[in-house]
RNA sequence: GCCCGGGUAGCUCAGUCGGUAGAGCAGAGGAUUGAAAAUCCUCGUGUCGGCGGUUCGAUUCCGUCCCCGGGCA
């Protein structure tokens, strides 16, 4: 089921090439996506974990409709919002995507906000066991009575080299170790010795857009304040009344989350909204944590440097300077 | 005008029986292998409202002034 990883899909090879733009939320990155699919004959690829599910559109800024008709655009809303889609199946789904995309001769332009996701499209994941419901219900039960410690130390004695690279409290990555060594009797740091996301799977530029923080924040406080104009609180209630609620990941998402506290009762209009405002402040830091770490990103202001951009994605295409 | 509270970090506040102070939030940095918009780690010097007094030493006690609440006139 995860054999699409692999670094051989039909296709595909490492001298075909991508486009990948990262950066904070609220930094340009749709725009530049179109510009650049309608420049090079592309198609936009969306590596956003919560544009991919279905009903979400204001809360997650998924692509206006005059953008999205300018090029095609793929793997926008097209997850239902009970369904608990992984990284693995992002891998997947992406790579396919991919792959059609470029046996027709276009360029893809993968564009998106969560970095793990563009690490595991670029650099492949682990043919692990899957995410088992179930067992992280009860390994959660048991955090919560007897305590993360006890967890930990659960960990420690069947997976000594994970444990020491964990924190106590990292609750969230304890429970995947202890869930991957009960299905397959081996530790999670087992499979990932010789892995290191190195397998190339095709040749990507990868552009960032570079924001001032200030700016940046300002940015987010208007688009948080568009999303509730525009009728966020109508698009949670009109989810929970079809039967998601925050027992799906999907729900539990900045913009939903809070505003189902919100519908519960729990929070006041204005809190709600300063309280989104402050966790997309939170998310943008992250994420730029995450994207500045990577050396291969290219950095640019958008839309002042659009032209050296535009440059830099021709000198790739020619088969390129660009280091991939 | 008088009487009570308050004035301490960007914000909300704790505290110092007199030895120049610390939480939460905000903010900053980092981690990240099927939850990743998730999850976790690290980072706290500020005329303790102003000025005087007592004291070896005052943000702490005393006086006075200013400011913000509330009450009485």
């Amino acid at each position: 089921m995860q054999v699409m990883c692999e670094n051989n899909f039909s296709g595909v090879n490492d001298r075909q090439s991508v486009v990948v733009i990262v950066g904070p939320t609220a930094s340009g990155k749709s725009e530049l996506a179109v510009l650049l699919a309608e420049r090079f004959g592309g198609e936009v690829v969306n590596a956003d974990s919560m544009q991919v599910y279905s009903r979400l559109r204001i809360g997650t800024a998924r692509p206006a409709a005059e953008l999205v008709e300018r090029v095609p655009h793929h793997l926008f809303g097209t997850v239902l919002p009970d369904i608990n889609f992984t990284a693995a199946d992002y891998c997947r789904e992406a790579r396919s995507t991919i792959a059609s995309i470029l046996r027709r001769n276009k360029l893809p332009v993968v564009c998106g906000g969560t970095g793990l996701y563009i690490k595991v499209l670029l650099g492949g994941i682990n043919d692990l066991p899957s995410a088992d419901p179930v067992l992280r219900a009860e390994l959660t039960k048991l955090a919560e009575s007897d305590g993360n410690l006890s967890l930990y130390q659960r960990l420690l004695a069947v997976d000594p080299l994970t444990a020491e690279r964990l924190k106590v409290n990292d609750r969230v990555r304890i429970i995947r170790a202890l869930e991957v060594y009960q299905q397959s009797g081996r530790p999670v740091s087992s499979f990932q010795s010789g892995h290191g996301f190195s397998a190339v799977w095709c040749r990507a530029l990868k552009i960032g857009i570079e924001v001032d923080r200030a700016l940046l924040f300002a940015r987010i406080g208007q688009r948080v304040d568009r999303m509730f104009a525009e009728g966020l609180v109508d698009e949670v209630r009109s989810l929970l009344a079809a039967g998601y609620s925050p027992v799906h990941k999907a729900l539990r998402s900045i913009g939903y989350k809070e505003v189902c506290e919100y519908l519960a009762g729990n929070i006041a209009l204005p809190e709600t909204v300063a309280l989104v405002k402050r966790n997309t402040r939170h998310y943008a830091k992250r994420q730029l944590t995450w994207f500045r770490g990577d050396a291969d990103v290219n950095w640019y202001g958008y839309p002042e440097s659009a032209a050296d951009i535009c440059t830099a994605v021709e000198g790739f295409l020619a088969g390129g300077e660009e280091k991939d």
